[in-house]
DNA sequence: CGCGTAATTTAGATGAAACTAAAATACAAA
DNA sequence: TTTGTATTTTAGTTTCATCTAAATTACGCG
């Protein structure tokens, strides 16, 4: 599973991490979050929940006049799953190449290209 | 244990993650890495290479006339870890709190008020 | 030293992202 | 229907990231 591009980049956003944490727990309407926020204006924050929902990171309830977001948490379980597989592969890295190490008499099999490479 | 915007930001370029696809089992040349992405020039691998290593992604090792790059693969478990808790703690709002306060403060805090809102 | 290779850095162009103000849309109630 | 509230969307601006090309630094070798 590779790493989700979109989801990275919604996350990578200080903004929206925190409007994320925001409906976290609970669903919040757009106006609650955007009174949490008083910095920017509201046309900022619904895009900013555009961008969340587009990322699937948020999804929308409406309820009479309102729209209620919260945070789809499983869209996380991705991004978790692809670090921690590279974080695993790392460590079964380090011990394959201190296994190596003690035992290094055998060719290399992945050093080939090693002279030039254009002409 | 914040989400690092540093190390998502870094992980959200799909040419970033390119490179570090490559140099995550051994360690690369800059001019290795180049050959592997010919549709850039040298410069932008150059560029994003020190992105990277800003970001604490990749390190760098010098011999003779060539810098060797290698993943620091340990960066990753930070992001991996925070991901993780996010599902259960409910201190993740305090936090985040702690992270948005401190790069509100920090050298890029927002942006230049232009116009006024409403009062 | 001077030459060639390896890589970084600079300056400038381009496009995308994020914001604002204002207009547009959706819906409830009078 | 009209009015008021809630929210989105549009148009324009500013900021930021990324790229190219060229200049520059660093290093090894004759």
């Amino acid at each position: 599973m590779p790493l989700p591009t979109a989801t990275l980049a919604a996350l990578a956003s200080p903004r929206r991490r925190e409007i994320l944490r925001l409906v976290w727990q609970r669903e919040c309407s757009a106006g609650e979050i955007h009174a949490a926020m008083p910095d920017v204006t509201f046309g900022a924050i619904s895009l900013q929940l555009k961008s969340l929902t587009g990322a699937g990171l948020v999804e929308c309830r409406r309820a009479k006049q309102f729209r209620y977001y919260r945070a789809r948490r499983d869209a996380l379980a991705p991004v978790a799953a692809a670090l921690e597989h590279m974080w695993n592969d790392a460590l079964w890295n380090l011990k394959l190449a201190a296994e190596l190490e003690e035992s290094r008499r055998g060719p290399r099999p992945q050093r080939r290209r090693r002279g030039k490479r254009k002409d």
